[in-house]
DNA sequence: TTCAAAAAGTGAACAGTGTTCACAAAAATA
DNA sequence: TATTTTTGTGAACACTGTTCACTTTTTGAA
């Protein structure tokens, strides 16, 4: 097998490699222009000069292309959003740089982003994933993310910013759910008014406002404990 | 023209009718099954039994047939709405109300509500969108659902509920933001950790608990003014 | 009632798509 | 050097949306 290298990357396979990134990175570009659409096996062979069928020699399927690039996207995501929240020391500029960030990353890659959310479970592999463990879920990179919002609660919760009466999964659930709204809907609904133009980069200013709207929500209540039926 | 019948359909109108909605009904069937990839011209024609190319003398492509059925959900979901709004009397209760029967509505039908927001507009469309009248815009469906939102926000802004603060405008987009990403999430995404399952309709209570913490995020703030940095 | 015009419906074809598979060329291994 | 494995290809299959010349049916008026 790996005779003579014993670690390293034989000669083919790195020129194999090479082969697989060039289908990659065309790959990337056409679907970062025109979507999952405009991403075909047989224009994609055109553009690096392989035939369609070499493509299969590299990827099983065309949905297993799109799954890498979509994956190495939001890990990619990931690591942003992780990056700027190591870089703020104070909670509230880190929470909302955490928004900011992942709702701008988001929106710079459209159509990555929103297929990253595509694909809407047939009642079978609903009913799989039902029992699915929450070691398994934490593992996958939306896991992640979603782990990235719980410890932000509960720190929250710790500095006595947020509300302790919140279970954090719910919270957590509750922040994703208006980031991810708000992403998606400067993607595919960029006619909504943009109440202080900034030419340069619509709708920038209001993503933080949203952050802080989102955050108040969280935030301990007033004196006035009112019928607020919180979590029973 | 319409010689003898003033007013009404002529048979050969209602017959034509009777044919256009047998297609919408089984493009309806189909695509809420599968989705759009599910929905085929070939396949919807063997269903109602007709020749694929006979269904182009009633839609000028697929794409047009689905504008009809996503813009006929989008209507039906401002209708349940607006019925579930008008029904409460309680402000609180009018709001969770709105906010969980949105979600409801959309998640009862996953595609169609994916798909109605599915499209990325290209940097040219974006141009030609950028300059849409606000009158042209609460025209459409999705404008009227956002202007239910706004109505909303100063109603309870007018109530002492709300900030006044606040720009309505944001305040709603902030909202529809908030219950945009969770009905998405809901649909994309049903492995989020549902921390009170309820077998019958999972997530169903989560919707109002999430409901009501977008409600406290846009709640007059406690005394304390700290450094919030709200609306300039 | 007859007749021309309009409408409805169809089969075949075009240009695409993803994917498979037998086969040829090249490279790696023995 | 011979053999096996890898890499790449062209042709074909089974689809897709769409068009168009064509026939059949229906309609409205002379």
């Amino acid at each position: 097998m790996d005779s003579d290298y014993p670690l390293e990357q034989t000669p083919a396979r790195r020129r194999r490699n090479k082969v697989r990134e060039a289908i990659l990175a065309a790959a990337e570009r056409m679907f970062a222009k025109e979507g999952e659409s405009g991403l075909s096996i047989r224009r994609l062979a055109e553009e690096i000069d392989y035939s369609p069928s070499a493509i299969y020699k590299y990827f099983g399927s065309k949905e297993e292309l799109l799954e890498e690039l979509k994956d190495s996207f939001f890990e990619r995501l990931l690591d942003q959003v992780d990056r700027v929240s190591a870089a703020s020391r104070d909670f509230h500029d880190r929470a909302r740089a955490c928004v900011t960030t992942y709702v701008s990353t988001a929106t710079a890659r459209p159509h990555h982003y929103a297929a990253a959310f595509s694909s809407v479970p047939t009642p079978e592999e609903l009913a799989v994933r039902q029992h699915l463990s929450w070691e398994d879920f934490i593992a996958t990179s939306k896991g992640q993310a979603f782990k990235i919002l719980v410890d932000l609660v509960e720190e929250g919760q710790a500095l006595g910013v947020f509300d302790t009466a919140l279970d954090p999964l719910k919270a957590a659930k509750s922040i994703w759910a208006s980031c991810h709204g708000l992403a998606l809907l400067m993607i595919h609904m960029p006619i909504l008014p943009d109440v202080q133009p900034c030419p340069t980069q619509p709708d920038r200013d209001f993503v933080a406002y949203h952050a802080d709207i989102v955050m108040r929500g969280l935030a301990v209540p007033a004196e006035t404990p009112h019928k607020n039926g919180q979590d029973s």
